[in-house]
DNA sequence: AATGAATGAGTATTCATTCAT
DNA sequence: CATGAATGAATACTCATTCAT
């Protein structure tokens, strides 16, 4: 008679279910869990489980949601308000962020999209709307206010943002293929960094081979 | 439909059985793709998709290797054999494999992995084995030449290939997902090899913000 | 038609499979029977069925020991507590039971087996434990009993028990086989127990033939 | 490339194929045995063994008349046409072939009746008009003919023939089912052979307990 | 609200049988 | 005659979902 996991409290419930959800769903992939595992994990009955998420694709639609939506809001608002330079914005926050990434919740939404998002698009619509536009957009404002304000320079990198974030999803994947064989994720995103910034820096020359 | 019942093709069967396999996979995912889908596609019976495969995961693993074995080989022999700079070959071919990889069966091979690696270890361990180690080790092989001989400088770019292949799994991945919506990947990945060539090359100096 | 849908009856439910799988066994054979059958058969879906029987072979095993357990116990009690003379106790509720074996649902276990043994060595082995090998020692020793108290000579018959069953397995499989033509098995039963008790009573007297 | 099994005589295929059957039934059963691997042990393809056999149960049918036809002859003529008396006979040739029946082939043929017969009356039908009712009446007729020269008497014993096969079918069931636990079934039919001649014997005296 | 017994459509796999070669 | 590639009906088992209690 092990106790119950979650307190009783009504309200708390469907996010309880729901992050019972996610982390089945993070050991075993979606297609792989049980609706049965999740109400176990979640200390409640299948029948209560269904109370809430009429279906399966329901709960899993909810995980990606919750998962998401509270954390990104919290990044897009540090990138909107921020006062310090672009540069040290980058090396600091951001940075922080993206290498906790591929080691966080995120890497899992990320790996259970790639796997299950072409049967979703609806849920890849609802992603796309709220995460990765979004943080797309305001990274990329970002750049453009630095550029404006004389600190970076226009150049190619500075219309990627995706530069930015491509050693992270690189080292999400690596590791949710080989987790084995270890990769040093922090130096891959921090030399990337460095590649990108000193492209950046207004005051750069560029050298070309003679 | 005056298609011949049986067309006994020994020799080919099982390519194209595998190929429309890797054709379903592609479309729907190896979970929901079934076995007899596959075997309407190839124009086979069950029965004799079974006669050459003893399981469905026998056929996935045959897909991935066919798929893979079939490229990855020439790849490397390219890397091994140039006599190019290294600055040429990557410039030239190598940029060339690049670009063609988010388009290609690659691609899928690689969404595969991630959506069923962990439940095929030995699958894995094969593609790190045949595919992934090999050609890290070979790119690799590569920039040590190339550091060796003068052409590039020792920096944390040169002992990173990795950096070289994040913008294509990047571009892979926004595309299996993101499909919609639109990625200049070519743009992205030629950046990328400029920020790291620029990087790499042994005349860059370094300018330090002051 | 009225029948309700759900009964709800969790105590009973595996019992009753289990007696609409012996009675579908005993039919048609281990082999011949489906699964679905077998639910049918005890108003029940196949879910339910695998709810309770994690396999076909499950149920099997479940109902070999369900019908055999039943009975052998208090078969064996019977021989050991027995104040009776040995005699006694052969002519009277031993022979009962026997001239009952060939039409009870032993006789189907004892036909099962012979048809689907040698696919499940363990399954003999939990009959050869708790049924065969425990009969045998206990007739044994009422043998032994006797021949200890006099009742009974030391002879071959007193030392080979399996004389006893003999004629109850030939009359099992007689009917398993030939069942439209008839044998008199309880004839056949007595007859062979008169034949060995004339041999065992201690005051038998041994004609050679000159 | 191993040596066919068999010389390429058109006249034998039938009867090895038929052979090469036996031996599959008898080391895996009937339902389990595959007609491929019956094929394959007569050194003959599939296609051949369905020009001489139209089904597989076709096959199981010739297995079974062929094995018993070979030899329910010979024995019943030496039932019918032997000088010796009775108990000569019995105690010499038939004890014999008693002894044999555990260990042979017929052993098999009674396990696969036993497991398939229910599906097959026709083939019981043929096994009991020319095994065992032939086989029993002969026997019959034996203890008759010894009954009427006044070398047996008239008892239950000399009614009932199926007393002198139980000890044999109690073998082979045995043998079948507990193969692990050996049985000395020689022992056990001749210890029979010695209750029921001693009871035949006209000069048997019958001592009646007090 | 809460439970978990009950349902049944869906799927991988096998194997007797056929038939083009 | 002989082959074995090819077929497809048959069947054990799973799991999302429902609903009587």
């Amino acid at each position: 008679m092990p106790e119950p996991r979650y307190r009783r409290r009504k309200e708390d419930r469907p996010d309880e279910i729901a992050q019972a959800a996610f982390e089945a769903f993070a050991a075993r992939g979606y297609a792989a869990t049980k609706v049965e595992d999740v109400a176990k994990r979640a200390g409640v009955s299948k029948g209560l489980l269904y109370l809430y998420y009429k279906t399966k694709e329901d709960l899993f639609k909810a995980v990606i949601r919750n998962v998401v939506v509270r954390r990104i809001d919290r990044l897009i608002a540090g990138l909107d308000d921020t006062d310090q330079s672009a540069e040290a914005f980058i090396r600091g926050p951001m940075l922080g962020m993206l290498r906790q990434m591929p080691g966080s919740p995120i890497a899992v939404v990320i790996r259970l999209l790639i796997a299950e998002g072409p049967k979703h698009p609806d849920l890849v619509d609802y992603y796309w709307d709220n995460v990765a536009s979004r943080g797309l957009e305001a990274f990329q404002g970002l750049l453009d206010r630095a550029v404006e304000s004389g600190e970076f320079r226009r150049c190619p990198a500075s219309e990627q943002p995706q530069l930015f974030i491509a050693p992270v999803i690189m080292s999400v994947i690596w590791r949710a293929v080989f987790a084995k064989r270890s990769l040093d994720s922090d130096r891959l995103i921090e030399t990337q960094i460095d590649l990108l910034l000193s492209e950046l820096r207004a005051d750069h020359t560029i050298e070309e081979s003679p």
